[in-house]
DNA sequence: ACGTTAATTCGATAGTATTCGAACTATGGA
DNA sequence: TCCATAGTTCGAATACTATCGAATTAACGT
């Protein structure tokens, strides 16, 4: 399995990250994400095909908000909150925060 | 000229109005209303078509951010601000204080 | 009433997204 | 090596979105 793209902190873009969570879905696994620290792509599928929930953390990767490492045969999500706090200060915290 | 259709507070979506402001062209509007306080759709546009502009200031409406009242011939925008912070405090300030 | 100004609505087009099944790839275990 | 498991990639259908010109509506001043 080649490794993963991951934007690098200082491409991150403002409107991408905002596009990624503006999806139902995804802001789901972010917030899913931010509950468990870290889950493979199966663990977060509400019964949706796998091909679905690949594009929805391929967005999420592209928009610099998740990274996924391979181990063995599970690839592992968890939020670059590190990274993301650095680029967007209290962003992603400020959005989690919402009962929406 | 019919009132325009605000969302009442309460439902404003936060997903909605992440996709809201994931558009460049609209993001800047937001950012010229935080300056400003109160502009005009003709005041906004960057020599952009007017029906280019309304489409936006219509999704930015729909999605609770701005609100519009007519005055004479010209239609003021301002952002909703005390009611996105009833709703979802703190929110539009940090996305605006984010230099993208 | 007429023309001007300001913006919305309509209609069309081109681009992009979401969803999903099917085929494929990679890893680990029997 | 063969098989199961975990995700990705491909392809296609469907649905949205952005953009813009042209026609329309509204309010004001003359």
């Amino acid at each position: 399995m080649r490794p993963y793209k991951h934007p690098p902190v200082t491409e991150i873009v403002l409107e991408r990250l905002l596009y990624a969570l503006s999806d139902p879905v995804r802001l789901e696994i972010v917030r899913r994400l931010a509950e468990l620290g870290e889950a493979s792509c199966g663990e977060l599928d509400g019964g949706r095909p796998k091909s679905t929930m690949s594009h929805h953390f391929r967005v999420l990767r592209d928009a610099g908000l998740v990274q996924t490492q391979t181990i063995g045969t599970t690839h592992m999500n968890s939020l670059r909150r590190d990274d993301l706090n650095n680029r967007f200060p209290g962003l992603l915290e400020t959005i989690l925060s919402q009962r929406g």
